[in-house]
DNA sequence: GTCTATACTCTGATAGAC
DNA sequence: GTCTATCAGAGTATAGAC
């Protein structure tokens, strides 16, 4: 069944969607329970009881929104070539993964609020898919360090520090946005800074 | 009125504390909304009219918590000496702030969800004595890097980068447990990895 | 100061007409 | 497929006894 839209109609299909993004604009900023089932099919234009005919329950919304955010999130890091030149491909990782947080400021503020809250739903996915993966990338670039082909720092450390500093400016934009005052591009910036501080630290 | 509790007996303070721990450590997991007034007196060991005999609502509970918030987050920041050695300032810094972050991590995460919510009452603090402190002490930093005491990069960005990357530590713990798997202190390699970072990075 | 009992509101979910 | 009506439960807050 790889398309499941095809058992749908069209209007099934847009209305899913739009319940999937008002719930998503809902969840990211106010988290699970601060959210109303009136308030989905507000953002939706549906009434609550259409609402729960596409979806069973608030519980399964929300469900649906966490299914496949990380690996959304993941994607970049996968995405790192072995055979690239080492300094190439961490900055490239990095600009990847803060462009993910320009495009998608509201997965990265639902992923937030689920690991505050004890990653309820990702937990199990937490210490498998992800650890898993982020050992497989640590070991590449332990092994790039090794041959000295790059600055030496924790592996694991430095790609947990790529991931504060990007979600840093989805997650607290707001908070970012005091800070700087008006007239400036946060993202932009931020690409700015991470490029000289990576190849500064990592530079042979 | 310096010592508010002054006027009251005992068991009140004493009360009033258990009323705020047991609310910090639910509202911090589970946000604003997430929390009940039950599970708050549950956890202090009083009665729910008990607990709304000491604050006239759950409202006001959470408005005791975040006041003053900012200021213990802040001291870190504030306690930088324009008159020490550049390095050893910043250095000092991160340290200090990745220590708060490892005492202090429900009070970490009730400000990131007081962020992450788009901050109802933090929100003036944000543009006013927040951008102002940030403002004088990227001041003082960008001073240091012109007259060549330490490598040159935005000052604002740099004074983020801390504490995107120390708060991470407390906020996704979850994550970076399950990230480094058993037998890790990440706090502890969280320090060494960030003092090797960030002399890298601002060494002239 | 603390408890029991309760009023009142909001919210998730269901039933059933159309 | 979508709506109106409604139920059941949870949650904030208050009244009043002790």
């Amino acid at each position: 069944m790889p398309d499941l839209d095809a058992q749908r109609t069209r209007i099934q299909t847009r209305n899913r969607q739009a319940i999937l993004d008002a719930a998503l604009e809902a969840f990211s900023s106010n988290g699970y329970a601060g959210v109303t089932i009136d308030r989905i099919a507000e953002g939706a234009g549906l009434s609550k009881p259409n609402v729960l005919y596409y979806f069973p329950s608030k519980e399964a919304i929300h469900h649906a929104l966490l299914d496949g955010l990380l690996d959304l999130w993941l994607a970049p890091l996968r995405d790192m070539d072995p055979d690239g030149q080492p300094l190439d491909e961490i900055l490239a990782y990095v600009a990847r993964k803060l462009d993910l947080s320009r495009r998608y400021p509201r997965e990265s503020r639902l992923f937030a609020h689920e690991i505050l809250q004890g990653a309820p739903h990702l937990a199990p996915v937490l210490g498998g898919q992800l650890a898993a993966l982020v050992a497989d990338r640590a070991a590449l670039v332990a092994g790039w360090m090794a041959q000295g082909r790059l600055a030496a720092a924790d592996p694991h450390h430095l790609i947990m520090s790529i991931w504060a500093l990007t979600q840093h400016y989805a997650d607290f934009d707001l908070q970012v946005r005091a800070v700087l005052g008006p007239g400036h591009d946060p993202f932009a910036e931020a690409g700015a800074f991470l490029d000289r501080m990576y190849r500064r630290l990592l530079t042979p």
